[in-house]
DNA sequence: CGGCCTTATTTGTAATACATAATTACCTTA
DNA sequence: TAAGGTAATTATGTATTACAAATAAGGCCG
């Protein structure tokens, strides 16, 4: 299930391998990296391959680079916060609880705000794939089969927003999400528990009734954040 | 006020150049670029400087490039749309209503609950970074004046949240909002109207009301919306 | 002492050569 | 003839070298 991002290009793994230590705190805002030359000689790649990833990392706000003075690490308030690889080293490096609750907070802003958007305005399509999701959620006969349509309900919803910077930021704060945790599972036993939550959000999209969504949807998600558990290391 | 983003590296001037070309549509999505050779010597640049260009654009998820088969424009799901220079090009391009929309949609979802977060942790340092922005607002004695300090007093909500997820977020946005709008200014003689609703939000964040806030602040973007007017394309 | 200029150092850009992968077409073989 | 493998082709990937440009630092000169 953890994709273990096997980048295939040379200069991606210096990306991450760069990015990790940035955002892991090994190489401190405000610090300058070696020299090129060094540092393209001590990770066995050559300058070319170097500069590539330098250039991806400046583009996500990590590093600053100047002639004369060298590459230093930028201070945090300009990283690309909502870059998905930042995110993702962050989860890698940062397993402190207070990180996951801002990941958690966003979510919960989100997905109401969504609930309540796609009431007033998915189409005829839009509403179906939602219906379709939960169908599925209610045929489920794993807790396998639910998790991948619960997944599916919640995509449907954000696409039928039709905002594609919401279901840009869903997509990606869900993405770090599922670094820690199994979203709203319980036990085996009652997995279904939540099939009621979902069902008043359809019914609120399809009668076109935005704020009734909405309060659905935050029962939804005050509801299921008591019962994410942590994920085991595997 | 329009920064005309002089980019001072060659290989930037080639991502900005590409970039706008590809989210203005000019390329479509599915296209393939020309071989680097002959898009270098096109663009009057080494194949050095465009393909570190173009890892920059990879890495904003716009473009793939594999081996033989070239370089093609990835579909629009695969684009960073939370990414300041992504958010940018679309500015530039797509003069749309319904983008702008999708802008102020983000924005009316993050700033109440942004309120809330504040009123519930701020600490006394971030409350009073709030409280001098606020006195700021109602001593301005010019327009500009007030609208530096209104971003401020926003801001300072922001980062009194303690969540540089939502941080990095509302700053995304309002950069691209204000590429179209002067944000909240009615006439010259009145520019001083909402001073009531931004001192309900923080006399709510004061005395830690999380809904209070919340509400107010909803008041008050609501409010917003309908006295924001378009720019001129100065 | 202060301002200007030279110099050294680091990134920026270019050009070239070759490696690697993936597609395509051909060629072998049952 | 069709299936399969194999080699040629062609794009990007990587390495190397050389030089340009910018700028911090130190020295020179007034």
């Amino acid at each position: 299930m953890v994709k273990p991002v096997t980048v295939r290009n040379l200069h991606g793994q210096v990306v991450h391998e760069l990015g990790r230590l940035i955002v892991g705190g090994e190489i401190a805002p405000g610090q300058n990296l070696p020299r090129e030359e060094l540092l393209a000689e001590r990770m066995n790649v050559s300058r070319t391959a170097l500069r590539e990833a330098m250039k991806v990392l400046s583009a996500k706000g990590l590093i600053e680079s100047r002639q004369k003075t060298g590459t230093r690490v930028r201070d945090t308030v300009h990283w690309n916060q909502l870059d998905a690889d930042v995110l993702a080293w962050r989860c890698a490096s940062m397993p402190t609880e207070d990180f996951v609750e801002k990941l958690v907070e966003m979510r919960e802003i989100i997905e109401p705000a969504a609930a309540a958007a796609a009431a007033r305005r998915r189409s005829p399509e839009q509403l179906a794939r939602v219906d379709t999701a939960y169908e599925a959620m209610a045929a489920a006969a794993s807790l396998d089969d639910w998790t991948t349509a619960d997944l599916a309900f919640h995509e449907a919803v954000l696409h039928a927003t039709q905002n594609e910077l919401m279901i840009s930021l869903f997509s990606v704060i869900e993405t770090a999400l599922g670094t820690y945790f199994v979203l709203s599972a319980r036990t085996a036993g009652d997995f279904k528990y939540s099939l009621p939550h979902h069902k008043k959000v359809l019914d609120a999209i399809r009668r076109r009734q935005p704020e009734v969504a909405r309060q659905a949807m935050t029962r939804m998600v005050i509801d299921s954040r008591s019962n994410i558990r942590r994920r085991g290391k595997s």
